[in-house]
RNA sequence: GUGAUUGUAGCUCAGUUGGUUAGAGCGCCAGAUUGUGGCUCUGGAGGUCGAGGGUUCGAAUCCCUUCAAUCACCCCA
């Protein structure tokens, strides 16, 4: 016998979460739709040459590798070493992201498209990652992407899109803005463009550790002292408007990226929506880096007020994702939504509304097997009208009937049995109460259907 | 890739310095009630104590190895 075990950080998903995690995405879908975005769907498989080098060094080797069928022995053999054999035996990989994807559909797809392209794209990605909490290694992405302007009130529509998913869902959120150029004029002020990753990675963890732990990793990846006493002073930055550009123009001395920074933020919290308090907060965050290397301007990232969880999305602006594949020129500006943490969050706080739960309405209880064409003509005329019908299948006790339908949280129960059907009438058992009725076989579909409609208590 | 913690019934967990036949609650099945769910009562089924090895007269308990899960780091949604 094999023990029934799943992959590491996969999932199997119970009705129930099914129908909350679509609640999830009937959301979002919406709210794209909604905005006038076009959805899209890639295959769950690229070639391994589409990804690699797209994600940095690390993203590398988070990318699940699909083994070339047929012989690979001989493959195998002309290999040097394990990382070559891995790019030998395996031509294909699972997608890690919806970006890259993208990308290589833009370029394919150039010609048949319109500019402004706006797609949404809604399906799993997987990541070679240890699981942890909030984490897997199998999960859904939900991004919205606008291609082929650079115009930053695609910006504003896209913070607007993350404000409108979030207070339809009741969620608290916090989106944070940074500008890539304002990293970038950080490292160059510092004395060295290259230093652009260390530096961010380092002020990453910021939230996590704290100044002292930053500054002492820079230290010890051998940064000078002006530089870390820069990069001090970056990190101290007040985050209101008012101070904020003023102090990050001083700091980087007028850098002209910095000064594209601030006229980009400036111009994108201006144009956000003013006079509606109940929505996400939008705040600048110098300290935020992400990871992925090939955003260029704006970076966003949505975390949630209330429960302590990795990012519930993010997305920034790319000028040149599609010169990868040979189309240069096309900017673009994206989201995403981590529907798993926001799932996660949903669940914690008992924020999922409680018409998810509900799917049969009513279960016809099988006590004389006389009356079962009957029943199921009756079955038949319910279902047609819409109204989710069961029949208890077995020739069970009453009792396990019931049961089985308090279980399944079907709010009414039919009974039609002899009894009944020498009186001419049905037993319509309403479950949440309790209570029982008789209902002329007559106005058994009247009565019914008015129930039904009836507001619950 | 690195580190820590935890593995006992379907689930959540007890289990004494190593000592007889490993327990509880919930759940499941049956009955009390041969046509009425939830509540109650009675009874029952269900265990390779994660796996393998070692120490011992004797191991769920101590030691080693291994596997898995969880959490944290790195990175990310």
């Amino acid at each position: 016998m094999i023990k029934p075990a799943l992959p590491k950080g996969t999932r199997d998903f119970a009705p129930e979460a099914v129908r909350k995690r679509r609640y999830l995405f009937q959301t979002i879908q919406q709210c794209f739709e909604a905005f006038g975005f076009e959805p899209i769907e890639t295959p769950a498989m690229e070639n391994l040459s589409t990804l690699l080098g797209k994600y940095g060094e690390e993203g590398d080797k988070l990318i699940f590798r699909i083994l070339n069928n047929g012989d690979i022995l001989p493959l195998a053999q002309r290999a040097r070493d394990s990382r070559e054999l891995a790019n030998l035996l395996a031509e294909k990989a699972l997608r890690y992201d919806l970006t890259i994807p993208f990308a290589r559909f833009v370029v394919m797809n150039q010609h048949q498209l319109v500019f402004p392209f706006r797609r949404y794209q809604i399906q799993p990605v997987w990541r070679a990652d240890r699981p942890q909490k909030g984490r897997y290694r199998e999960f859904y992405q939900c991004d919205a992407d606008i291609v082929g302007s650079r115009s930053l009130f695609n910006e504003v529509e896209l913070i607007g899109l993350y404000q409108e998913v979030f207070s339809r869902l009741q969620l608290r959120v916090r989106i944070r803005i940074n500008h890539r150029k304002w990293l970038l004029a950080l490292a160059e002020t510092c004395g060295n463009a290259a230093w652009l990753t260390p530096i961010t990675t380092a002020i990453d963890k910021i939230d996590k550790v704290g100044v002292e732990q930053v500054e002492s990793e820079l230290r010890e990846k051998g940064f000078p002292t002006e530089a870390i006493t820069l990069i001090r002073g970056y990190l101290e930055l007040p985050n209101t408007p008012a101070e904020a550009f003023p102090a990050v123009l001083q700091l980087l001395r007028h850098h002209p990226a910095a000064t594209d920074a601030v006229q980009d933020v400036e111009f994108i919290l201006k144009h956000l929506s003013q006079n509606e308090p109940e929505r996400a907060t939008v705040q600048i965050d110098f300290t935020l880096a992400r990871g992925l290397d090939y955003y260029t301007g704006t970076i966003l990232e949505v975390n949630s007020e209330e429960v302590a969880m990795g990012s519930l999305g993010g997305g920034g602006r790319y000028d040149n994702l599609t010169g990868l594949f040979g189309l240069p020129d096309v900017p673009g500006v994206g989201i995403s939504f981590g529907v798993d943490r926001i799932f996660d969050v949903m669940e914690s706080l008992h924020r999922f509304p409680a018409t998810t739960h509900r799917s049969t309405q009513m279960l016809w209880l099988r006590i004389d097997d006389m009356l079962m064409p009957q029943i199921l003509e009756y079955v038949r005329q319910f279902r047609n009208q819409g109204i989710s019908t069961e029949v208890y299948p077995d020739a069970a006790k009453i009792d396990k009937q019931l049961k089985y339908a308090d279980r399944k949280g079907i709010p009414f129960a039919i009974l039609l049995g002899s009894r009944e059907y020498a009186a001419q009438v049905i037993g319509l058992k309403d479950l949440r109460h309790g209570t029982q009725e008789q209902v002329p076989l007559s106005q058994v579909m009247q009565v019914i259907r008015q129930k039904l409609q009836e507001p619950e208590r």
